[in-house]
DNA sequence: CCCGGGGCTGGAAACGTTTACAGATCGCAC
DNA sequence: GTGCGATCTGTAAACGTTTCCAGCCCCGGG
């Protein structure tokens, strides 16, 4: 009475070979079997074109195969980028990749770092645009393993892997300042975000090692979008008079300055100079190729990815100890193409 | 003995609250109670912080909340525009969303098809490039509902929402010609693929609708990416003078093309005017802003992902038959921007 | 006071799998 | 032939939830 519709299970098998269900599980999971056991299992199974239920093995095993990604838009390149990376490595180690666009929904992060409770996951990988206190109490708390791409503050017990904007805007003003540039100015994100923050300090201390006085004129604060980059980029060059360089925070923005300049008929980088950040496929989109500063996206992906699989086999290896929160830094890279040549050169 | 070190279940709460496990999951599930009974279950799950189990609620209720959309990679903003709108979706209605990149393996996109038979997923959106018998197959026997997001040969029992390349690719070409353009070369992607077809077909029957004669040597065929179209771009301008129009089957394409005539200090649209396909963000990320014909990526996204929910409500209702296959045609659209206007205008 | 009925409640089964345990079977050496 | 060990097998429990069903309580009407 188990040939009822449904899809075929165990019991199926285990009719149709005439041995019990434990033997049908154990000989499908390769525990061993007298051989002319596990050619009967093996063939019901085949006939009836058996499937397992990964719920049932979820459930009674206790790990869904599953992780999750949580980033606030899979429209940004950056994302793209760390998901392509993730991906991989789930796929490689077993496990599903689940999705979740928070919009930057402080409410929505909260929600996906609770529901880890459900099961559903057996890890997080998250890219918070902000750190809240509820932010930090939920982390601390969390049911399953969660690494954070991104800055912490000290001792919140969760691994994370960030990025070093400060050094990478660095590289980027250097490269500026060596190649002759001195109006250099600064488009930036948000202020209120970290990376807002962090690119905007490393923009400023560049600035005070080459000896080039800072103007604040040159700095204009907006959206991390292509359109934001266009207008912010016309209001600093209605302002400020003499701009040969623009230093963008993201490779959006940089889009959008060279557009702004195209369109008033200024040469790039004949006039002025742009280098974005975060070396996206956006890069080569534009004309000319703009030079970027790699942050480590896909590094930072990965090496999220493998901490986290790390922390979860850790976790079922069932050692007494949790180790300590690991942090890791990704060295940014500057790549320089034809954005930032001296002369006009095709890359 | 419940007490134990683990998560709370229901079993916690049953304790701690002095009533069975039934009255909980009944209280917790809204389905009534006495006011006090509400109440003693009420607290004690809000003091030991109780979320439920969704393995096992997935267990005993044979569905598991989530969605799975398979695309060849998520590198491609076509296909980033559709996940964003099935994940919106599929979030309104309470699903999960498992991503999985095929990197074009059919042997992944067919893997993917059969694994629906894991009770893992509850519906899949498929996005494949070819089809082959073994797909047919497949498609014919998913163990759970499956919406298509391309063309699927007649009486294969599946839903599915395709572009209308061929009409698209008619609306760049007649554009062009109408404003003047005669030498109009075409770079597509590879011809082995339905998209890549159907955009030539389209090429071809726009240009013997206008009455403009066909020249085999303005066509060339390459991958979907911004280098190939570079290259393709480059070699056609080499061997075929006179162009005066670009048509792309793909933004990226576009935007190679872009460059190559930038590279060669010819203007956009002056000497030639360039129209990409797709309208995809990328557009705006070159200069000039880029013409595109607008296949409904988004719209296709969230079609398919409506279908798929209403496939899913309708075979949990239990309606004896199930609705035949139903076919949805996005209608395309022609964006015109600066790459394509008769003057250089900025957009 | 007794009976009937409506709403709550608790016990138990079910979803499909893995696995601990005990019993069966086998081969082999004595 | 007997005893022993190794190997395999089947029964049953467990994972955490929902839900069927029977029984209970309480209340109102006769």
């Amino acid at each position: 009475m188990v040939t009822t519709g449904g899809p075929p299970t165990v019991e199926t098998i285990a009719e149709r070979a005439g041995v019990s269900i434990a033997s049908v599980s154990r000989v499908l999971n390769g525990h061993g079997g007298r051989p002319d056991t596990v050619r009967k299992v093996e063939r019901a199974a085949a006939e009836v074109g058996y499937v397992p239920n990964a719920v049932a093995r979820s459930l009674k095993g206790g790990r869904s195969m599953q992780l999750t990604f949580a980033m606030q838009d899979i429209g940004n390149p950056v994302y793209v980028a760390m998901v392509r990376q993730i991906q991989t490595i789930a796929k490689e180690a077993g496990y599903r990749l689940l999705l979740h666009s928070t919009d930057a929904v402080v409410e929505d992060e909260l929600a996906v770092l609770r529901s880890l409770a459900d099961r559903t996951s057996d890890g997080l990988i998250l890219c918070p645009i902000r750190i809240t206190p509820e932010h930090v109490e939920a982390l601390s708390t969390a049911a399953r393993p969660v690494v954070v791409i991104g800055s912490l503050p000290d001792g919140v017990p969760v691994d994370s892997v960030r990025a070093d904007s400060v050094t990478g805007a660095e590289l980027a003003v250097r490269h500026l300042v060596e190649t002759g540039r001195r109006r250099i100015a600064f488009v930036n994100g948000p202020a209120d975000t970290v990376p807002g923050r962090n690119r905007q300090r490393g923009y400023r201390e560049a600035l005070a090692g080459c000896g080039v006085p800072a103007d604040p004129a040159l700095v204009e604060t907006t959206d991390f979008t292509v359109e934001a980059g266009s207008t912010a980029a016309h209001r600093l060059l209605d302002a400020a008079p003499g701009i040969d360089a623009f230093f963008c925070a993201n490779d959006q923005l940089a889009l959008g300055a060279a557009q702004a300049l195209h369109s008033r008929e200024l040469r790039i980088p004949g006039d002025v100079a742009v280098v974005g950040m975060d070396d996206t496929a956006l890069v080569r989109a534009g004309w000319p190729p703009l030079s970027s500063v790699d942050l480590g996206s896909a590094e930072r992906g990965r090496i999220a990815a493998r901490m986290l699989l790390e922390r979860i086999s850790e976790e079922s290896a069932g050692t007494s100890e949790p180790a300590p929160a690991r942090v890791r830094t990704v060295t940014p890279r500057l790549v320089v193409r034809a954005s930032s040549h001296t002369a006009e050169v095709t890359e």
